[in-house]
DNA sequence: CGGGCGCAACCATCTAGTTGGTTTTTCTGA
DNA sequence: TCAGAAAAACCAACTAGATGGTTGCGCCCG
């Protein structure tokens, strides 16, 4: 375990490699040698810190995830709910990684539960409650229906980029395609988001 | 090259393994053994008929998009679009294959040309014109970008098991929350249609 | 009889993880 | 304060098994 100062760096820059390495590859394309490379640290240090590569997959999910918490964070008001869409669009194309490990992750596991079950969903549940009251809506699994929806629509571009690409043409990566993009996902979240609003105000 | 009907049959054989191979396990983690094993047939017989993994991979994609082109239709009526989100949920329900073979060729190929490139192209460039008649939008690069919303807000949530599962509550994996999840997903992906047509109905 | 189909064994390379050390750093007791 | 011991960190080489792809043959059918 790193329990020094220089022993955290050492896991620091295997953590920011393995995470580029998993993000491009996914936990069965990646190569724990090429991890090793890309960070400059031994590859036996991998096992030292993590164990195996799996868990150090683990790792990465968690960080980036702790990333995203500290970076976009939980809408509790209704301008909040406005503007989270495009929050999480512009997370996705500011930081690619989380968007792409998720999905990793997703079709890795599939039905069987991630090593980092617990913490996940107490992440989960945590933002569904916090949209359960931003919505004036009673019911948290109702909220959570809403969520998911709201990032599967600013999430899905960045796990098909080919379909994107193919399309929404080749003017679709440029600066102006990629505005047009986050324009019309964000209309669709504002039209979601006010559709529910008007029926939590009539219930 | 499979030229007799026992030639034709042993590849729709391979195909048909390697579908459900590669659709649990993706490009790098899915093993060519294994496929030949579900198969029945041997090894030599998919370097015979595909050439490489890779290939093959490509064949798959092109016979399920086959499969989703014939049997979801393309909307060209208000009504039609109205169903295609629940059409494209049903779709993956049933056939769990394609979104996940969509997304791990996604993450897989990230943004080098997918071998398919000119085939898929030419299919979703088909839907987004009959989408921009169905919506009554004269730009079909707009028409595109809705398709491409309601589509991810019909198959993000089988990409991402684990979100759903632990954001929605272990009770979403019920036949009744199943059901609300989809029609959460029906009635959102109606107020983006809705929203379109009175956009384009008012320019 | 030749082409298509099929087979088991094989090959060269790759891979996650381990090993048997060395080096560096930290701590403790004199 | 320093020397020595112990712990932490580190290394290159290794291991056992896995892997995509190939080979040299035999069989079947038109």
């Amino acid at each position: 375990m790193a329990e020094t100062p220089k022993g955290q760096l050492t896991r620091t820059k295997l953590l920011e490699a393995a995470q580029a390495e998993f993000s491009e590859h996914g936990m069965a394309g990646a190569r724990v040698d090429r991890i090793a490379e890309r960070s400059g640290v031994n590859k036996q240090r991998i096992y030292a810190y993590f164990g195996n590569k799996e868990a150090l997959f683990s790792a990465v999910l968690s960080k980036v995830y702790e990333h995203m918490g500290a970076t976009v964070p939980i809408p509790t008001t209704e301008d909040g709910l406005r503007a989270y869409v495009g929050q999480v669009f512009d997370y996705h194309r500011e930081f690619g990684d989380l968007v792409r490990l998720l999905a990793w992750e997703g079709l890795h596991y599939r039905d069987r539960p991630i090593p980092d079950e617990k913490d996940r969903e107490a992440y989960y549940v945590h933002k569904a409650v916090a949209l359960s009251i931003a919505l004036g809506v009673d019911d948290p699994a109702e909220a959570a229906r809403v969520l998911i929806a709201l990032v599967g629509l600013a999430s899905w571009p960045f796990i098909v980029p080919q379909q994107r690409r193919l399309m929404l043409g080749p003017d679709s990566d440029t600066d102006a395609g990629w505005e047009l993009l986050r324009a019309g996902i964000i209309a669709h979240g504002h039209v979601i988001i006010d559709s529910v609003l008007r029926e939590s105000a009539t219930s």
